[in-house]
DNA sequence: TCAAAAGTGTTATCCTTACACCCATGT
DNA sequence: ACATGGGTGTAAGGATAACACTTTTGA
């Protein structure tokens, strides 16, 4: 009964002389510290593979010809997937992750499945990644990994508008994005350009959209500004021009994807609160929205609007050591799930400026 | 240098014996005729596995002993990722849906990767499919897997609001439910089934929620009113009551998540483009809309917000054949991308009530 | 006393929603 | 004439966004 039937989805999928399809798990870990937004990271330096590995692959001669250049760069946790003991992918994430990690994760949710080829595996096989996205408290960790809670702009640095436009678009991606459009080599090339470096980055009018993070990404890799240790890609090719920190294999396209897909979500599900504890001050809520979406909000409209959708209830509790007057302490309302088809935390755009008027 | 390496990725993810994991590409392919929301279906009788293959799955006893019972349901078309020739999956899809369909899509986007142990795969094997949303205009198919346009409600018909609430709700739907709620064992577990109950499917005040599509299969689908064909889960475990048309393996669970991707994408990208020709009257737009959202639209206000959201440009040219007065044609204004940062259609729920009143 | 944070009140504006009504064509 | 679909006007109500101001603590 287990045999000698035919299976064409398995048959045809599989292998091809001795070519695979290798599968594994990767989590993004999200917590926020204060206003530091963080993700759990790795170093494996073992892992890493800097050079092509299938040789059709290798369209430049690699520089680096020993394995210090890109060892040791951090990643996001991965592990792999037992095909006997784990019944679903993510009790499999769930189980590798408290072992490698310590960690009991609450908020687990898919997030994209990265399989170009030129990702790392040996012998030509093929190396699947299916990425999740993780949301918890900031918690001690420990494990075999040797995880860290590392600031996730720090990948990303371009992403925190927290404190007005980050430096580094004036001082190095707006130059590039403009040479790049420049140098298009036909009208409808260059007009092409034009409207994605536009939606992207909200260049000329465009307003920024916070959203878009993987375009970003994307086109800041496209021209270079941001290097994937990935066979095909020679790091060196940036022209020395690298900005934030590089990760492992294209893990930071993965890091990017996760920030795209939270700072989506939170704006019409509740997923801010499963970053903070019980019971919390609308300030800490706040600054957790923030951290996420990188941008500053406007605070007595955000508690007006965070109270007004009955979002969270009082405790009666009052927080004291709040560096002012003392606050009180809100809970999630979960009851809000079957009050309202979608909710979540409203994101209005607010100026340093509107912060107190003493005076 | 291609060898010698230690690649903890692979080395720890691949084989535990000699049980792998094997890799699919799945697609939805979408497109709308008239006011009928269809989806691509092939029936791949070969496919077809209705016993356990994992023995230490086969919690039942399997019934069917044939392969009558289950072979020659429909499916959504699968192929396989050539792990040689395609350096994409994106790209693997698109050149077997191609050459088992002609078709060639637009708008082509990763929804989920499925994996739960369970889905078919022989001796032991894990089978992972990683699932694609393509949208399309409707154009004639062909090719080796003889695809067929089925209407995507007979799937799901539950989803289908247009017409006022599906009879199958009040039916049989609701009482399932309320028996379902009714024998849990706890005061705990009552609460939470209650909850669930009232969120998926809006189950007194609380309003129905268009978008929670996998919510509402899932629900279903615990409480045994809709089957998968899938080890483990046998199809007679219904008690006779199956809603909707069946699927092959857990193909409805995909075509539920394309729907809920699709609706939620719709009134933030502006997808419904993507499912009509280059010009178009707003009738045709509305339908198209409504078709995916599965409600119906308030007309003249529908009309005022697509333009002056300035969604559309007139083209200048009329479309005579409407049935009534001739009809302007437009465009899409592929602009709006810049100008906004999300934009989509505005679903504003009407009623059928408010379509004219001549008198 | 002052900085830092918590909180309240008020207003103009825009968007959403609803309703009423007229126009052009085919049968 | 009337059914069908196209198309316009307007007004109430609510949500949003901006601004001004008061309160309570710790250093």
């Amino acid at each position: 009964m287990t045999d000698g039937r035919f299976y064409p989805e398995m048959a045809t999928s599989g292998n091809r002389g001795d070519v695979g399809v290798t599968v594994g798990l990767n989590a993004i870990v999200v917590a926020v510290t204060g206003d530091v937004p963080r993700i759990l990271t790795v170093r494996r330096p073992l892992e890493i593979a800097d050079h092509p590995l299938d040789s059709n692959e290798a369209e430049t001669a690699p520089e680096h010809s020993g394995d210090g250049a890109l060892g040791g760069r951090e990643g996001v946790p991965f592990g792999p997937l037992d095909p006997v003991a784990d019944r679903t992918l993510e009790l499999g994430l769930r189980r590798w992750l408290a072992e490698q990690t310590g960690i009991e994760v609450g908020y687990l949710e898919q997030l994209y499945t990265f399989g170009d080829r030129g990702r790392v595996a040996p012998v030509g096989n093929r190396f699947l990644s299916v990425a999740y996205l993780a949301l918890t408290r900031e918690v001690e960790v420990s494990g075999s990994g040797a995880p860290i809670w590392a600031p996730w702009y720090s990948y990303l640095p371009w992403e925190d508008w927290r404190d007005g436009p980050p430096a580094i678009l004036g001082k190095h991606i707006f130059p590039a994005l403009q040479d790049w459009i420049a140098s298009a080599s036909t009208d409808r090339s260059w007009a092409q350009r034009h409207e994605r470096a536009q939606i992207a980055f909200g260049l000329g009018g465009t307003p920024w959209n916070r959203n878009r993070v993987l375009d970003r990404y994307e086109l800041l890799f496209e021209i270079g500004l941001v290097a994937e240790a990935v066979p095909g890609t020679d790091s060196a090719s940036t022209h020395g021009v690298e900005i934030g920190r590089p990760m492992a294999l294209d893990h930071r396209r993965i890091v990017a994807t996760a920030l795209e897909r939270l700072r989506g979500k939170l704006s019409y599900r509740p997923v801010a609160f499963e970053l903070l504890p019980g019971t919390f001050t609308l300030l800490r809520l706040q600054q957790v929205v923030e951290a996420l979406s990188g941008e500053r909000l406007h605070k007595q409209n955000f508690r007006r609007l965070v109270e007004q959708n009955r979002l969270v209830e009082r405790t009666g509790d009052i927080e004291v050591r709040t560096g002012g007057r003392p606050a009180e302490l809100f809970r999630f309302r979960r009851e809000v799930l079957r009050e309202r088809p979608a909710i979540g935390v409203v994101i209005q755009r607010g100026r340093l400026a509107t912060e107190t008027h003493n005076g």
